[in-house]
DNA sequence: ATCGGTGGTGAAAATCCATACCACGTGGGA
DNA sequence: TCCCACGTGGTATGGATTTTCACCACCGAT
């Protein structure tokens, strides 16, 4: 089918490989955020013929391109999820690492006047929930 | 009180010695966030009989007592800072490392109220907001 | 003061995540 | 189809942090 096609993970500048395409879809399946190890290894899983190094390059690019989003473990590893593309922040449980996208336009706000206030520009900031869901403190 | 002893670094269970209290005390001269590599090699050049591991250990000490706040880099090392004891964000100048301490009881009640909407408990939030200072911009 | 045990120290080795290197494979335009 | 810059992936390497382990210091009991 020539026309039903999305550019989906069509990375402007990158060519498409069947190794890109099998990070890239497996990201679309899973909901919440995992290591690149952990992705690597359900690929071999799967029987993808790919290699630990690109899972980390493609992570990198999808990720510069936006199409996922990084965040660091308390132990400092990296872990990815695709998200949607507007801006937005994560409540993540801890448990089961079931993840909500949120928005808190009052957040943006204030962290832009409390930088300007202080002076500062080029402002960025990370907004991360940890906590426990329902689902987690049931069980 | 029965003295004039603040207990500074005294993190109960702890003995005091005196490679602790070394590391609690340039914590206490610095006011910007420093990795546990710089802390040690400053205290090396100071003339302190310090090993690495040791910094490493106080470092995590102190972090797990919340006398110190720590936070990753992009590159995913973690940098350490003595703060103040209340509840607390960080404005970070990504180019010398300036920090000020900031506080903003809206985004407190916000994370609170997402993480109940959705059903999540024992929540913690991590907000950091990085930037430019006045100096830095000038150049 | 001495003894013994617990806690602390630190050099070196082990881990672990991530990236660099490099020879070989391949997508896709000319 | 041909060509070759880009992509791939095994291995080597970098860098931060943790673990191991032998040795040392402190403190209370004897």
């Amino acid at each position: 089918m020539t026309t039903s096609e999305r550019p989906n993970t069509a990375v402007p500048g990158l060519r498409s490989t069947k190794q890109r395409t099998a990070v890239s879809k497996l990201l679309d399946q899973l909901d919440d955020f995992r290591s690149a190890q952990e992705l690597h290894e359900e690929l071999r899983k799967r029987g993808e013929g790919i290699g630990l190094t690109t899972v980390y390059r493609t992570l990198q690019s999808l990720a510069d391109a936006g199409e996922v989003d990084v965040l660091r473990t308390d132990s400092g590893e990296a872990i990815y999820r695709r998200c949607s593309a507007h801006h937005h922040h994560h409540l993540v449980c801890r448990s089961c690492g079931r993840t909500v996208e949120v928005e808190g336009p009052a957040v943006e706000k204030w962290a832009d006047r409390v930088a300007a206030e202080n002076g500062f520009t080029a402002v960025s900031h990370t907004v991360e929930i940890f906590g426990t869901c329902a689902e987690c403190s049931v069980g």
